[in-house]
DNA sequence: CTATCAGTTCGATACTCATCGTACTAACTC
DNA sequence: GAGTTAGTACGATGAGTATCGAACTGATAG
């Protein structure tokens, strides 16, 4: 595919590693707004059970694309971590950078989460 | 003013009290929600300082309308309790309530929202 | 009664965002 | 190489929302 007839892309490359946020630079408003939607909520509970879990490995009710959306804006919030692995990409929380710079934020937000449910 | 050529409203009266949701009607995303806008986190850091607090105390950098807007939105949400006193009304935190809800929750925001600062 | 004050209501506007479908890519399998 | 798999990229769309200004209201002060 290198003699395709379009120019080649001048951004980013698609394979990149996926950015993280530095712990410092993890705002309290983007977590909680990264927290605020049901479905990343659902994500992140799941995730707080075990260790790291592919994208696809959670059933959730959105096409791959939205899914995709929802894990760069937990991704971008510092909420999650991930990994590439082979074909897939694993997923973990950043829970002791999430408790060096909240503290017992998010284990609040996962016991709400689950007296919620 | 009984006179006018409009005829009266139908909708929703305009000095209603405010609406409060029930404890229980109080939902985790939409206090995630709540707070996760600059502004509101700031009221509500403010109103964790004392105790009532009129709209117009706040120095914030928007105006009336849209300071209305972020109080109702508090006020939705569950997170605030507004009580009408002549013409001012004044706001306070459902700590308790939030408390028995979801316990830790708001400490931990409050704190962050310290720390953050 | 008139004026002021505190705040709401009502558009309007611009921006964000959750969702989808289609096309694409990179790794792996056959 | 041809398929399959696990996603990402890229619009497009519709819903929500943060903002403003102008008009309004209800309580109080003069």
């Amino acid at each position: 595919m290198t003699t395709t007839n379009e120019p080649p892309v001048t951004g980013q490359r698609l394979d990149a590693a996926p950015q993280h946020p530095d712990i410092g630079a993890i705002e309290l408003a983007g977590v909680l707004h990264a927290l605020s939607d049901p479905i990343r909520l659902r994500i992140v509970a799941e995730l707080a059970a075990g260790g790291e879990r592919s994208c696809s490995s959670f059933e959730l009710p959105v096409v791959k694309s939205t899914c995709t959306h929802h894990f760069r804006v937990l991704r971008g919030a510092g909420v999650i971590r991930t990994r590439l692995q082979g074909k897939t990409r694993l997923n973990s929380l950043r829970r002791a950078d999430l408790e060096r710079r909240f503290p017992g934020l998010l284990d609040a937000v996962l016991s709400a989460a689950v007296s919620a449910d």
